[in-house]
DNA sequence: CGATTGATTGAAATAGATCAAGATGCGTGG
DNA sequence: CCACGCATCTTGATCTATTTCAATCAATCG
């Protein structure tokens, strides 16, 4: 499947919303350590992600509705805070970051986007983004246009229940961790964040093997901590010499889940698994079963 | 105006959703300094609020969908982390407080619910509420009847939307909050907390009057910026002392509106008026103009 | 009036930041 | 294939913003 199937041409640079009217807000754009502006490289869909045969079914592999498919390097700026978008993104396969900057240049990651989640919908929502969303990684992605004064709603309820939705757990995790930068120890923050990155990929909990393997380096994780590199660093080693984790490279053994949720007080409830959403007997498969468990992200 | 004009009749203690089956988590019900249990105060609803008119009239003074006025002391939890509630609340004339408590005692509010604001999804579509509320004044609340099996979207297009939206409106400021506990200085976050309940609660801009009125004590602000009682006091005389700020009791005046917004990096875009949301040609008054102008709390 | 809540200030302790310097590893161009 | 540049990780030595502990004072309330 060719990247960028769509009328759109993709140059070079931050990615703009197509049809974007409103100036790109250049102060927010500040990068600590920009890298250099090559061309897009448009590299093909990778294997089939984890979430093939859910969402991506309805309204992703389609080209219904405008759905274009892009490709993005790695730290690309997908969405720039400040600037109004007209189009919401379905991640299939990287990960990415939403985020802000301050005046100072300090960075503070909000949340990672993780494969099979949608993101961007406050760029539509808002006149100006409230934070801006990079790819880490590599990351092909689904552009849906989506206008609200569109009545989504009513023309596509299967689409707005899922925007809902991922709305509603976003905040949830948002809401976590700020309860982590506001009142936890950096040494129950890290652990935190591992357990629910942990939980979240949904790693295959077969046995007690429990390692993970993520594409975060230590200053992305500061930055979504509320912390420094210098401070994660020495926070890791320490959990590695209580034998909490164990660290390969990018990959992350988790040796006592029980020990480190109990430290960091990690309940994995808010990480969605909403038992009120299931297709029932009482809502029959009118969204079809695929959509809808598109919106229980992370599985129940 | 009868409060509690519903079958459920409050008895006393945390308020528990009627038709509650799960466990209440008592973990999580720990408070610092628990006020003492009283029977609920049956305190008549006050003068006119300032949302009057726009979604009180179409979803809340009605006795439609079994809608129940309720009224609540000071100090009381609606919502209790770990529970699952049956109902919404459209908060009135209060102000409450969306929080967390850790195992070791501290304190995170996430969000203050300030009057025209709804609250306790959360609490509706998890199986276990991921925080709880708590009335920081006498708060008179509308608890709206929900269930999500129950096509909610379908049905009632219009709360869905109110719904859909607050919910939006809450990430946004979650993500802010997230960026000042995790990057602001002390000085910065109570800079930028003043200036957000400012702008919230759209103390009538006539000239220089920026003089609010809230009923937050030096605790509850540090519990929702991360901090400790004692360091905002400090904290406060320091903006006093830049002459930034002017204290009188309970009733705070901006003095330099635009040195605490430079300082503080606030922007206040986030707070709504999303201008995609208006009613407009291609929109038309299908849902009735006041419950429109309900999805953009805090005006436009 | 006594009791409790909230504000205020001081002094000491500390978690985490900042500054600095290597070490390691990797991709790229010569 | 090597050498260079750059990102990342690592560790040490200070430094400091904020916490913690403690005490006093004012205001409110039953």
């Amino acid at each position: 499947m060719a990247a960028s199937d769509g009328a759109w041409e993709p140059g070079h640079g931050p990615f703009v919303d197509p049809g974007l009217a409103s100036v790109v807000d250049m102060d927010q754009s500040i990068r600590r350590r920009a890298h250099p502006v090559r061309p897009m490289e448009h590299a093909c869909a990778p294997a089939a992600a984890a979430h093939e045969g859910t969402f991506a079914d309805e309204w992703i592999n389609s080209r219904r509705r405008g759905v274009r498919r892009l490709s993005f390097a790695k730290a690309r700026d997908v969405v720039i805070s400040g600037s109004h978008n007209r189009c919401i993104y379905f991640n299939h396969d990287g990960w990415l970051a939403r985020y802000k900057i301050l005046h100072k240049g300090s960075r503070q990651i909000l949340d990672f986007v993780l494969p099979g989640q949608v993101f961007g919908l406050p760029a539509c929502l808002f006149p100006r983004a409230p934070y801006s969303i990079i790819t880490i990684t590599e990351a092909s992605v689904s552009a849906i246009p989506f206008d609200m004064t569109d009545n989504v709603f009513d023309r596509d309820p299967a689409l707005a229940k899922t925007l809902f939705w991922s709305t509603v757990q976003e905040a949830a995790i948002l809401g976590e961790h700020l309860t982590g930068t506001g009142r936890r120890s950096a040494y129950e923050r890290v652990s935190h964040l591992l357990l629910e990155l942990f939980v979240r990929l949904n790693t295959s909990h077969r046995s007690g093997e429990m390692t993970l393997s993520i594409p975060l380096t230590q200053e992305l994780i500061a930055d979504a901590l509320g912390l420094t590199a210098v401070h994660v660093n020495r926070t890791l080693r320490a959990l590695r010499q209580d034998k909490l984790i164990k660290v390969d490279g990018r990959s992350i053994t988790i040796v006592d889940f029980e020990a480190l949720s109990r430290l960091s007080d990690f309940e994995k409830s808010y990480l969605g698994q909403a038992g009120r959403f299931q297709p029932r007997a009482t809502e029959p498969a009118a969204l079809g079963e695929s959509a809808a468990r598109a919106m229980e992200p992370w599985g129940a």
